[in-house]
RNA sequence: GGACGCGUAGCUCAGCUGGAUAGAGUACCUGGCUACGAACCAGGCGGUCGCAGGUUCGACUCCUGCCGCGUCCGCCA
């Protein structure tokens, strides 16, 4: 169900039937005020500009055309040409009652009709480097990734996860010296690793201190490399433990990826070369000053001058150029991608227009496949400064995460003390969580924003446990109206303005779910559903149910009207990665 | 130096293909719990949308220039 959609059409046809081109764009959206109707169509003083015609003629002429029968109770030409549209409360009424029965909730599923094809979209989220502990930094691309890949699977899209961790690289060789030393004073590895970033920083002191040990570290790196059997094991050991950190905060969070997911780097090393003697074979990578290189008149500068891509250094090595590149044509070649979405930090925004561009060129990337790199600002600390990742000032994930869940502790025993201590976990947990969550996933900023532990563990407001206590409230009612939230067969109808708003909001869902998907925003949904939360609140207030005088009509429509809402916001909160719960 | 991103209420942020009087939350102030959960609701206060031009019926939105902040730009990822 998609209103904006289908008055579309309809505006549109009457445009045509009115004479106006068939590519003219009827331009309806939603009103942002109630006496300019619910929605309003603004199209036709752009056409009328076109033809130099005056546009409240040429409105009143379309709108002779305009047939919305059954659909509108009232259509009206306003100012120079506007349109507005107010939509009939019995036919908004059946509307409701017919996405009620739907378990989409009248979100058509890609497939069901021709022009809606079902893709195969392959989603690079989360990416940790496995060398260290995940930190706050990680949060955006974790959580975005994920509401993103939920909202794909909710319109019916296929999606393929992939965790493209940081497994390889030259660090490796001082972490592998020092576990191995580790190792042979009889360390458990797992101990040894319980502290990641601990570990990180004991191996970089020695690193940068300690005679010898860098060499070492080096040595370690060309044996990884070279495929060193002792070596590999070693570093699988690390992998693994690391893995297991990464899967323990996946978990906590809420967050879909497995192990199954993991296509880490060192996964395209074999591929390296291939890649490499392919460019060079096609004349697109060159060698200069020893490195082989691409460069790219495509975004050369004001001088003529191109941009330069390094695909390998002088000395051979590879970097996350050359994978990101291997990666590109395994993800179309083997996982059949029609779409390949990556997010990162925005600092990569250069890289992934380069890897694009050379990809496209090389044939790893078809004309027909997209990619699309969805940044997200820096994570800066109160002083406005990033955060520096190896002198302490970082905020592990895994404390700001039990950190969360302990004020969500502090606030539901204060308002409801009788919970035992199972039930008050299970609660803090989704509410702390939540409230995380949703403080990152509803901005949309691809600038920088600063880390600030009181917007991301407040309750109160545009927050998670806002929506939570919504649907909380409803299953209240439904509790004490022994009401069966089975039964989708009461008939809804549409009396008071708050009613009415909800019909509209509700209806909207699949407008939301598909901007979200197409330009990977999830602060959408988040805005949509504080919407449809708070224009609830205001019903519940104007609009009693279980009160006495209530006539039983009412009193099973609003119940009718509850239930949807409730689904809404569950489905809703869940693509989010949000959790609701009866009493909270 | 070049490229990209950002600049909206005290603070945190929305603002969809250009649309009518720029919106929320928070903070502050005023009201509201013997009808269903006050983590709430109703109302008030708060703005030269960085600055200056341009495009047009109309600009927070598009174009140009400038100012400020941030990031990136040949061997890290």
């Amino acid at each position: 169900m998609n209103i904006k959609q289908l008055l579309s059409e309809k505006v549109l046809a009457a445009m045509i039937a009115a004479g106006l081109p068939e590519d003219t764009n009827p331009a309806v959206s939603i009103s942002n005020r109630a006496n300019f109707g619910d929605y309003q169509a603004n199209g036709v003083m752009g056409a009328a500009k076109k033809l130099k015609t005056n546009p409240r003629e040429l409105a009143s002429k379309v709108l002779e055309h305009l047939d919305l029968n059954g659909i509108a109770d009232n259509i009206e030409l306003a100012g120079p040409g506007f349109i507005n549209i107010h939509l009939d409360k019995a036919w908004l009424a059946q509307q409701l009652t017919k996405i009620s029965k739907d378990e989409y909730l009248g979100v058509s599923q890609r497939g069901s009709s021709a022009n809606d094809k079902v893709q195969t979209v392959v989603v690079d989220y989360s990416a940790p480097n496995l060398a260290k502990e995940m930190h706050v930094g990680h949060l955006r691309s974790t959580i975005i990734g994920d509401a993103v890949v939920r909202a794909l699977e909710f319109r019916g899209d296929k999606v393929i996860r992939q965790n493209h961790m940081g497994d390889w690289g030259t660090q490796f060789g001082m972490l592998l010296a020092h576990l191995s030393d580790k190792l042979q004073a009889n360390e458990v590895a797992e101990t040894a690793l319980a502290d990641l970033e601990n570990f990180y920083r004991e191996a970089k002191v020695r690193f940068d201190e300690e005679e010898g040990f860098a060499d070492r570290a080096r040595d370690y790196v060309v044996k990884l490399q070279g495929g060193d059997a002792d070596c590999a094991k070693l570093w699988q050991q690390f992998i693994d433990i690391s893995i297991t950190h990464s899967e323990e905060i996946y978990q906590k969070l809420n967050v879909t990826l497995s192990r199954d997911d993991i296509m880490g780097e060192s996964a395209y090393n074999p591929d390296l070369p291939v890649v490499i003697d392919e460019l060079m074979t096609k004349g697109i990578a060159v060698e200069d000053q020893g490195a082989k290189v691409v460069f790219i008149d495509e975004m050369a500068n004001k001088d003529g001058e191109p941009s330069v891509f390094i695909v390998q250094k002088s000395g051979g090595g590879y970097l996350y150029a050359t994978t990101d590149l291997s990666a590109c044509r395994y993800r179309t070649d083997k996982l059949n991608a029609d779409r390949i979405v990556i997010f990162t930090d925005a600092r990569q925004a250069l890289h992934f227009k380069q890897v694009e561009l050379v990809a496209r060129k090389a044939g790893f990337l078809p004309e027909n496949v997209g990619y699309d790199h969805c940044p997200f600002g820096m994570m800066m600390g109160d002083d406005g400064k990033p955060f520096k990742t190896r002198t302490g000032g970082t905020i592990k994930l895994a404390e700001l995460l039990d950190e969360a869940i302990v004020r969500a502790k502090e606030v539901i025993s204060e308002k409801n003390p009788d919970y035992d201590q199972e039930t008050l976990n299970e609660i803090s947990r989704k509410v702390g969580i939540g409230a995380v969550k949703f403080a990152d996933l509803s901005k949309n900023r691809t600038s920088d924003y600063i880390f600030n532990w009181k917007t991301m563990l407040s309750f109160e407001g545009a927050t998670a446990p806002y929506l939570q206590y919504a649907y909380s409230r409803i299953q209240s009612i439904f509790t004490k109206a022994d009401f069966n939230r089975n039964d989708d067969g009461n008939i809804i109808t549409i009396i008071e303005p708050q009613e009415k708003a909800l019909a509209l909001k509700l209806l909207q869902l699949e407008d939301v779910i598909d901007a979200v998907v197409s330009e990977c925003t999830p602060n959408l949904l988040c805005n949509y559903l504080y919407e449809l939360a708070s224009l609830y609140m205001s019903f519940y207030e104007a609009c009693p149910i279980l009160k006495e005088g209530i006539s039983s009509e009412t009193k099973q429509s609003r119940l009718a009207l509850c239930l949807l809402i409730s689904k809404t916001l569950k489905q809703g909160l869940d693509v989010l990665g949000i959790d609701v719960m009866d009493r909270m």
